[in-house]
DNA sequence: TTGTATGCGTTATCAT
DNA sequence: ATGATAACGCATACAA
């Protein structure tokens, strides 16, 4: 087609429909114009195969209908899955999703947010693992699960009920002598309100429990020494287990399988996230689901409708408990 | 609000340090100036938290450092590591990713293309399921899996050697009558020669096959009946199956299991893709594993690198075999 | 080397 | 309602 001539702009469709430039731009904006002028235009565009610059609309306007959203990474099916909602949410509303991976790396985080304002992004939503992340005023920023301050806004699904709901859950099947076991940062972030969840709940029914907590980057053998300490002529001090997250709980399935204790029989497991195989089916585990389209939603909501200023700084959204195999039916 | 004060731009620097404005952008860009001025400069940037205006640059240069990328989802592993993979590729050359989710939707793609024309993206990487795809010439676009024409490129791994590798190996470990299972799209794309080079196996190696083949989004169940057809007396006719993708081998192993089918012992499966639990544990299932980091830099290095006019029109990367417990060790 | 002026493609403010 | 024109922020050719 076009021999390498550039793309034509809106002078170009002016000049082809035989009128002034702003009318075409009238038209492209669908702001009301004479019938006549409007065909013309149209039929000059379709002819052209014109396209509006979003450059040029972004530099004028200053509206970009981009957003920009960092997350570790994409293959954790957690993020997967945030990251598809969010899309999703964006994508309804005629915005773009500019997508950063930061590998969990704080100096990565900060440069992409660097990067994102410089593109002019109509807002940033990150799951962030850097304390320290500066952020211009000029960009409104919403935050998944940690909570920098009253400043920005902080979505979360409610993890201190989705753990008092595992251990009720646990204690109702019949549990009692609990754990919860929790691979995590030390800062403080939402989902180490599950913990206190767990505890509270425990407490509130006068049941024990043990706790087992471990950093980030912490082998996964950690975890399964403390199970072999606990584990007396085969059977396990425990007959309920909360996992902070689905893949330690699964793990965790497949240690104590392996030393021969059975699940659920002998020991019930609720891990947490409400992660799925292929994304779409069956629970890896009995499991605290995140409402992840409704955090997206949520999210969405606030960098592009609310003023932001006057968002709540805190919103946790409702978990619900699944049935993953995990758990006496 | 904050400060309304709209972000400074390179007038406000050129300002603050007292020099010109042609000097500040050749500052930013790294062009040379005297020593001073640079100093200068870089203060100014500093003090007023100064970000060049991608949007003003990318008018100007007609570059964008912005890929799109299409796919149908995010929460299928594969398309979740294929990003991913791809994101990192971008990022290492400094190139920022617009992510689309088409939800195997031909016109969202349609559209989602078109929205990536007028966002003058500098490339288009698609994943796609519209055969009739209109493209426009202006901007480089790389197909992965779906072989659209020799004008544009196309991106897939081995998938005839990975059939006929599948079939070799259920073979080599002591399978005599095999299966080929798939479901997926009547239209012509780089996947199905997964069932030309199992079938070019099989007759080399002249053994036995049974193929059961299904349209896209036909229900699992239609598989299930096909395996109970071929139950004689709790045998299964077959000791090998190939399965065309993981989710349909996670599935099958799974039937066959609860019809007290026993894998590997009874019967051997292997699967395609190379998904691991939590996108980086354990495979699934005994599998072939697409090369996804090197599909990913492919796209991005032809997109990026090349002219593309004179790109390959079909590129096919190396796949290989991994173990993951339904095949004999 | 540094500064000045022009234009990228669009929107918006004007007269008409 | 329509058409001319001035920005938007930056890069760059050209002048100093």
């Amino acid at each position: 087609m076009a021999e390498t001539t550039s793309a034509p702009t809106m002078k170009d469709v002016a000049r082809e429909a035989g009128v002034a430039l702003g009318t075409v731009s009238k038209v492209m904006n669908g702001i009301p114009v004479g019938e006549s002028y409007r065909v013309r235009v149209e039929e000059a565009v379709a002819k052209l195969n014109y396209r509006v610059n979003s450059y040029a609309k972004g530099l004028k306007t200053n509206r970009t209908y981009t957003v920009a959203v960092l997350v570790p990474n994409l293959v954790s099916p957690f993020f997967a899955k945030l990251v598809n909602c969010l899309n999703r949410s964006l994508s309804a509303r005629k915005h773009r999703m500019l997508l950063f991976a930061t590998d969990y790396d704080p100096a990565q985080e900060q440069e992409y947010v660097i990067l994102a304002e410089q593109q002019k992004v109509d807002g940033i939503i990150c799951l962030s693992y850097n304390p320290a992340l500066k952020v211009s005023e000029s960009v409104p920023l919403v935050s998944i699960d940690r909570y920098f301050g009253a400043q920005i806004p902080c979505v979360s699904s409610d993890n201190y009920g989705g753990g008092r709901l595992a251990a009720e859950k646990l204690i109702e099947n019949g549990c009692r002598n609990l754990a919860f076991m929790r691979i995590g940062s030390k800062l403080t972030n939402e989902p180490n309100k599950r913990k206190d969840g767990f505890i509270s709940a425990c407490e509130a029914l006068n049941v024990p429990y043990t706790l087992k907590m471990v950093d980030d980057f912490t082998p996964y053998s950690a975890f399964e020494e403390f199970l072999r300490e606990h584990l007396r002529g085969g059977k396990l001090d425990f007959d309920g287990i909360f996992c902070v997250t689905d893949a330690l709980a699964y793990q965790t399935v497949r240690s104590l399988r392996s030393m021969g204790v059975r699940v659920p029989e002998d020991v019930q497991i609720i891990g947490f996230d409400g992660t799925q195989y292929f994304g779409d089916q069956d629970y890896f585990c009995s499991t605290i689901v995140q409402p992840l389209p409704e955090i997206a939603e949520t999210c969405v909501d606030m960098i592009l409708e609310k003023g932001l200023s006057k968002a709540p700084s805190l919103v946790c959204l409702p978990v619900m408990y699944a049935y993953g195999g995990t758990t006496k039916a």
